[in-house]
DNA sequence: AAATATACGGAGGAATCCTCCGTTTCACAA
DNA sequence: TTGTGAAACGGAGGATTCCTCCGTATATTT
């Protein structure tokens, strides 16, 4: 019996601290130009750390991938926030759709990221895009209740529709045919009147 | 000058036909699951041959992928020139739609095949997407030239829209959710009257 | 300063990719 | 048939990446 409590936790390391730091730096270096394939082996050294350090910190390559793209995705779950208070719920909708679009435009390796957590096996990231489909989801039942759109299409449907469309093309013109199509399903969706 | 054509090239030896074929048959049944991230040195276990054998045969995993699938290509395209004469181009285009998701489904290592062969330097297997991107591209046409749809999707960008779609996805409501959003896709394009 | 919990680095086994090269087999002609 | 050279074969092995194990080093606490 006694304590199950086994101690009162000490203070984290300051070479803990700084080496996560280092990693997360040299991850989103690395990852910048959508190479989110690039071996862990690579980060780590970019990073001046052990291999063992990274895989210390971030046991799989998605727990590294939600650590880099965390803030990106807090970003547009606030922004979802903002949105819901304009007049316009489906041009709030569009706006979101946009936004998410121009973010993946610039860290194209986060449409990575986003692709394995919904490919299969990562309960980790996986809450990556599930908040990414809850913010989405907010946005559309706001219009749903306007009877503004069609209601049997889910946030993580819609989501994975427009990332789908986001992760294939290397080409330069790339944004615009997404917003282009982004913009068609919301057409799509919108009750004809 | 005589023949530039520089020998009547002989018949091709029966063990290199042979062993065609059992490579072609060994990645069909590794890849049905849709596991195509399947390590080619398993492929070629499975075939009873040894790995220079596959990698003579088809120097590239894509040039393993296009020959594998490239009868469900040719069926598609063929599906689309027999569409072409349906009175309704839209029903038409929709029905194109649901046979390449149909398609999919069943063979699911072939999405990540199309996935690979448009991500990036692929040149090998792009003619896989190229040929159905023209399939899907006449049936737009046809649309257009009827006034139905609007006229600024070309037959890559709804391909890449549509293998985006249904590249994620585990789940076994896969089918329905993806024909849902190619419905909502074309419904996007129709003009308004 | 000593104790100890915590973190570090890198060696190294396993898997995969792909190439090189010596050996074997087949198609064709004599 | 048999000989011969072109064509195909197999698998060893170097390179890369993944990930773990474990001995060493160091920060925090007493």
């Amino acid at each position: 019996m006694g304590r199950t409590v086994p101690k009162a936790s000490r203070k984290p390391r300051a070479d803990a601290l700084r080496n996560r730091e280092r990693l997360l730096d040299a991850a989103k270096r690395v990852f910048a130009g959508g190479a989110s394939d690039a071996s862990l082996d690579a980060v780590a050294r970019e990073a001046g750390v052990g291999i063992a350090t990274l895989y210390r910190h971030f046991p799989t390559r998605e727990a590294l991938y939600e650590a880099v793209y965390r803030r990106e995705v807090d970003e547009l779950v606030a922004l979802a926030d903002g949105l819901a208070g304009v007049p316009d719920s489906v041009a709030g909708l569009r706006r979101w759709l946009r936004a998410m679009i121009d973010l993946v435009a610039t860290k194209k390796g986060m449409v990575a990221a986003l692709a394995i957590s919904v490919d299969a096996k990562s309960a980790v990231s996986a809450r990556m895009s599930k908040r990414l489909a809850g913010a989405l989801g907010a946005l559309l039942d706001r219009a749903i209740a306007e009877k503004r759109i069609r209601r049997d299409v889910s946030g993580e449907e819609m989501l994975l529709a427009l990332v789908g469309m986001c992760i294939l093309r290397d080409q330069p013109d790339w944004r615009e045919g997404a917003v282009k199509m982004a913009d068609v399903l919301v057409d799509g969706m919108m009750v004809k009147k």
